[in-house]
DNA sequence: TAAAAATGTTAAACTAAGTTAACGAAATTT
DNA sequence: AAATTTCGTTAACTTAGTTTAACATTTTTA
């Protein structure tokens, strides 16, 4: 089980003793998925929240007219979930699908709680990790209202220059809001540019 | 100070004893604010974390061109601060003005990290809170990648009818991301079909 | 290595939404 | 009550982004 990744990343926010990092260890699940698996589909009800150690996500949602939209993806480093299935334990608005072959650490929904009374830094954890994510979610919203198309793909490029270089250009397309025709005039408007 | 509305708020996600309450009374600023005035302007440090007990405010970036793109409202029983301002004392992305003559409770910067030492409810608390909000954000930036106008004006229409009756329509227009002669124009088309 | 599937490009026709500008209606101020 | 400011509507025109469809390129599979 590769732990390591994760004990690492906590230790940036809070340091747990040896006993508080044994009991951690104890409860979370290492586990292998494969390229084109499912985390989670729209309608199931997400049971973990997971930490990425190798590997790649996309989160999106499927309309009506079976177009995908994408929210997010997740690296390495990066945690996973459809949060609001996962805390209220109701059917998911979003499918989580792995784009390569991916290791995690899983938080069952069953010990999370149990987890946060015996290690109270975890709380601390977590309000810190969901106060960061609720910022660059607003941020990404102003930038959808008042960026252009072209602007929000240069962002992204400078912003996540590794993912753009991980994943197919129609899925960043999807991300920013346009279709892949669109966002493929874009980029040969901004070569000739350069 | 009015301070029932957020003891009672307080109470639906936990219980705090008596002790726990006169300490956080104690620590908690009870302010009242004019119609046009700023809790907080672009480029400030946001020194509080607010709850509305009356009136309504408005949470909004100015871009390059002076345009203004309103990202939330917050009326009675909402929190409203600039989230990232506020934990990483930065100088603040949005503004938040008062479109009614509004009574807030502030907590303070400074307090904070002490009300969650003394209080650990109120830490588990506030994780909840910004998971919420955290969550709303999310499906909220769905909802402007998978729905026309059109449609997002009637989700919020639907969503927040209370709100929608307090302020102008060019605001709910900007917070939808269209201009108010678009909003207008929707507006006709739907009298005209129902 | 050939075939098939997935991804990316281009261009023409189309549509949702923005811009400008002029005019009415409400609300505030004097 | 008149005047001013704020807010909302309508319409002509423009633009950003979509749709469709055909084709090119790359990657995967047989």
């Amino acid at each position: 089980m590769k732990i390591e990744p994760l004990l690492k990343y906590i230790n940036k926010y809070v340091s747990l003793t040896q006993e508080e990092t044994d009991v951690l260890v104890s409860k979370v699940i290492y586990r292998k998925y494969l390229k084109g698996q499912y985390l989670v589909q729209q309608g199931d009800v997400c049971k973990y929240s997971c930490f990425v150690i190798s590997g790649c996500t996309k989160t999106f949602y499927m309309d009506d007219e079976g177009q995908e939209h994408i929210m997010m993806f997740s690296i390495e480093d990066w945690w996973t979930s459809d949060m609001s299935s996962f805390i209220n334990q109701t059917p998911a608005d979003f499918n989580i699908q792995f784009l390569e072959n991916t290791e995690l650490i899983m938080i069952p929904y069953d010990i999370i709680e149990e987890l946060y009374e015996r290690i109270p830094k975890l709380e601390r954890l977590f309000r810190k990790i969901i106060e960061k994510a609720f910022i660059a979610s607003q941020k990404r919203i102003v930038r959808n209202l008042s960026m252009t198309a072209k602007d929000r793909y240069v962002y992204f490029r400078n912003q996540y220059p590794l993912i753009e270089q991980r994943i197919p250009q129609y899925m960043v397309a999807s991300y920013l809001g346009i279709t892949k025709e669109f966002l493929s005039k874009i980029k040969s408007q901004r070569l000739a540019e350069d």
